[in-house]
DNA sequence: AGCACGCCGACT
DNA sequence: GTCGGCGTGCTC
């Protein structure tokens, strides 16, 4: 409505308030003010600037709109409406909310999870001189580093705090510009600004006139005769952009690029331009290439067949469903078919992939099929790659993205399936930073809140996902073939401690591995060796007393690295020389302990000297591309033996692999940890599936100590189920999840005593809960002290009832904030973990 | 978390 | 005397 003056105010101007989310750690939402001229635009998701505290001027979202004025305090106003639209939508705000409660975070956390930083705004102080104050007459004295800044704020309108830590130290400025604020004679003001800059291209077109009227066009030729360097723009652009077939490519245009790069000059082109012959503009690009689409429909086998429509059949009644699916069945085809459906359908897939495998053929092999209306979520990808792929969801470019971990915050308003790959991976829980969240579980969650449907893929099901799939609370459907009817691999158990004996272990490896390897090196095949552990050597220690050189600052003995000629701390980064002489008692005999990656590498050159050796591993494959290009470079073939860590099991799939090796078993099977059984079989499982080829059958060898061990007669026989009700018997008599539920605490501290003392406390307080529980500890945790800080650790076991679980964790939230209060615990760190890995 | 306030020790 | 250490309290 407009009034006399011409002003324009909204119709219905009311008290209205908004709840906001705030990327601060404090368990709240925050009530401010909802001016006047926003008020018609304000809505869930919306980013607004507000000032926080004193000082601290913040990027939130607006998680409600209310007319309730807040009782105990006054809302602040919120100072600035950034966005036109919503950028995250009601069930996003629903997801960080569940979230949070589940995982016992606060919702600020979830929130900085969630956003890529692009989206939230950089404040940056500016600093200006204040209208009323001359410097002639400052009506205050002002000292001389005082001056000097008032100096340069007379030269320049607007000066960035940073900009003047050149005038004046910058430890001292803060409080130099606080009293002259003091003094009126600046002002400090924030500006805001988008990080995010799109990625733009410039462009030409012809100007419209010469489109319609082709009497202009030759005109237009006539007159740049002679004129050799339009002509040849003016003819390059009529190539690329035929006109005459298709007048509408005009309106695209032709990047100026592609004219340079064809030799025209930009000066010439810049006179066309100047000329009116052509037109200049910009269109923002995506950063990601386009790809081919093949449109080849896909073939699904029979048996590929059969296990689509047992899916579709199992979603009629469940909303998920394990796809349990060995090694090499091709699941992969299934997800496409059930991908393309629901596109048709018109609504959104997300596809989880653990970040390891989402370098490999399988995304290319995807982008094959989906083209450009998929988008990849890479957490290697730059923030403003990932800005774009959260602007393509909701522009409704992307309706398909493949992704890791974070992709489920990408802002989905209509998914219609979700599935997780390698539903099993333990890379899926997040630790650090909180949410400590498990994104198969979040993921399940997400879709329930879309009434979609989810899929978990693996070939060795996580026990937790395939117990709810015996109690039918998931659907299962099987595939126990190998695509084109491969064989399973033979097995071979290796026993170190028997070769070790009779002398036949050369530089970690057996008799029988030596053997197959050559075996398979003289058949021009190739080898994958499995060894879990990066670098050269553990640790290294003295021969004569057994001293062990340790990280100053944690609880951790420190790594030999070869490369550097040092030690190094895999937890914070500590490095040592290495040393000549052992520091307890002087001798001169200090030897490398161990093998990792780094020294299997070099034992196999010395074993095969003639074969053509590659390591993968966290340290090759660093940079961008390191991946692709070591997959890459065995896939040709120029290699006999792949040494690796865990990356060789993903995304293998190499026809000319006959033998997997695996150096040392025991390492990943007598780990402390309820889960190291279910790991072993995963771990042994997935790299014995990249053992051999469609006619010949691969051949495995596992070396270990204790070759008696059951779990290796159940990895060899392949029985999944087997194994699982064995297992599970134990976990059922020691309450192990999936029949309790765990949350792990950690409390953090500088001072040892301190860390325990908290977790004491705060254990004797949590027994007090009521509901059906077990309560361990406080143990020093298994690394008792990580960058000068100790650790205790409380596990908890709950009952499996829902109501007891949301109670306990209410009260344990409620328990250590109070703990917190206490004086003594101030500046102790608790650490929640609910389901911990 | 981040930031201010306030209360103590060791310096020009 | 003040600079700066960090313990304490608060943020709509």
């Amino acid at each position: 409505m407009e009034d006399l003056f011409g002003n324009n105010y909204p119709s219905s101007s009311k008290n209205l308030y908004a709840d906001i989310i705030l990327p601060v750690p404090i368990p709240l939402t925050f009530t401010y003010s909802v001016g006047p001229e926003i008020q018609e635009e304000i809505g869930i998701g919306y980013r607004v600037m507000v000032q926080f505290g004193r000082k601290r001027i913040l990027t939130g979202i607006v998680a409600k709109v209310h007319q309730k004025a807040p009782e105990a305090y006054k809302a602040k106003p919120i100072l600035d409406l950034l966005d036109d639209y919503p950028i995250v939508n009601a069930l996003q705000i629903k997801f960080w909310g569940w979230l949070a409660s589940y995982y016992c975070c606060h919702i600020g956390e979830v929130m900085n999870a969630a956003l890529p930083s692009g989206l939230k705004l950089s404040t940056e102080s500016k600093v200006q001189m204040h209208p009323d104050f001359e410097l002639e007459n400052p009506g205050y004295p002002m000292d001389e580093r005082e001056l000097l800044i008032l100096e340069t704020l007379e030269k320049k309108e607007e000066v960035n705090v940073d900009q003047l830590e050149s005038v004046v130290p910058a430890k001292d400025l803060h409080k130099i510009i606080k009293s002259l604020l003091g003094k009126k004679a600046i002002l400090v003001y924030e500006s805001v600004k988008e990080k995010y800059s799109p990625k733009v291209e410039v462009r030409v077109r012809l100007a419209p006139e010469y489109l319609s009227d082709s009497n202009k066009l030759n005109e237009l030729f006539e007159g740049v005769k002679g004129k050799e360097k339009q002509e040849n723009v003016l003819l390059k652009f009529l190539q690329q952009v035929p006109i005459f077939k298709n007048a509408q490519l005009n309106e695209e245009g032709l990047s100026k690029k592609i004219l340079t790069d064809s030799g025209c000059s930009p000066s010439s082109i810049d006179t066309l331009v100047k000329n009116k012959v052509l037109q200049s503009f910009k269109v923002k690009i995506s950063r990601f290439a386009l790809i081919q689409v093949d449109d080849k429909p896909i073939e699904l086998s029979e048996v590929q067949k059969d296990a689509y429509d047992a899916v579709q059949k199992e979603f009629t009644s469940k909303a998920t469903v394990l796809l349990h699916g060995i090694t090499g069945s091709g699941k992969t085809e299934i997800y496409i078919k059930l991908i393309m459906e629901v596109l048709e359908s018109g609504s959104q897939v997300l596809l989880l992939l653990p970040e390891i495998a989402l370098t490999t053929h399988l995304v290319a092999r995807l982008q094959k099929v989906f083209g450009d209306k998929m988008g990849v979520f890479h957490s290697k990808y730059s923030d403003n790659e990932r800005v774009e792929i959260w602007q393509g969801v909701l522009s409704g470019k992307y309706n398909f993205i493949i992704g890791v971990r974070s992709s489920l915050f990408l802002p989905f308003d209509s998914l219609g399936l979700v599935i997780v790959d390698e539903e099993h991976e333990p890379s899926y829980k997040q630790y650090d930073p909180a949410p400590r969240f498990h994104a198969r579980d979040a993921a399940i969650m997400m879709a329930w809140l879309h009434q979609a449907k989810t899929v978990l893929g693996t070939a060795t099901p996580a026990f937790e996902t395939f117990y709810n799939a015996q109690n039918d609370k998931y659907g299962y459907v099987r595939m126990d073939k190998r695509y084109g009817d491969a064989e399973l691999p033979h097995f071979h158990l290796a026993d170190i401690l028997k070769d070790k004996k009779k002398n036949l272990l050369k530089l970690d490896f057996t008799r029988l591995m030596r053997e197959k390897i050559q075996e398979a090196l003289n058949h021009q095949e190739q080898v994958l060796i499995f060894q879990n552990r990066r670098g050269y050597a553990p640790y290294i220690s003295c021969d004569e007393c057994g001293w062990i050189p340790e990280c100053e600052h944690c609880d951790v003995s420190l790594t030999y690295h070869q490369y550097q000629e040092e030690l190094r701390c895999h937890y914070c980064g500590f490095k040592d020389k290495v040393p000549i002489k052992c520091q307890a008692c002087g001798s001169s005999k200090i030897t490398t302990v161990g093998s990792g990656t780094e020294r299997i590498e070099e034992n196999l050159s010395l074993l095969f000297p003639e074969a053509r050796i590659l390591r993968m591993d966290l340290d090759t494959t660093r940079s961008k591309y390191g991946y692709q290009k070591i997959l890459e470079e065995f896939g040709s073939g120029n290699v006999d033996i792949l040494v690796g860590t865990q990356m060789i099991t993903k995304g293998l799939d190499f026809d000319r692999v006959s033998l997997v090796g695996i150096v040392d078993a025991d390492r990943i099977l007598f780990y402390p940890d309820f889960r190291s059984g279910e790991r072993a079989f995963q771990q042994i499982t997935q790299v014995a599936g990249r053992a051999g080829r469609r006619n010949v059958t691969g051949n495995v060898v596992i070396q270990t100590r204790r070759p008696d061990q059951l779990i290796f007669k159940q990895i060899i026989s392949g029985n999944y189920n087997d194994f699982y009700q064995q297992e599970m018997g134990e976990r059922r008599q020691f309450y192990y999840p999936p029949f309790v539920k765990n949350i792990k605490i950690v409390t953090k501290h500088k001072d040892f005593k301190t860390a325990e003392t908290a977790a004491i406390q705060l254990k004797n307080l949590l027994s007090d809960i009521e509901g059906r529980k077990i309560i361990l500890g406080p143990e020093k945790a298994l690394i008792g002290k990580i960058k000068n800080l100790f650790l205790f650790e409380i596990w908890i076991k709950l009952e499996k009832n829902a109501n007891t679980q949301e109670r306990f964790k209410q009260e344990m939230v409620r328990i250590i904030s109070e703990l917190q209060g206490d004086k003594r615990f101030r500046s102790v760190r608790f650490l929640i973990d609910v389901d911990p890995y």
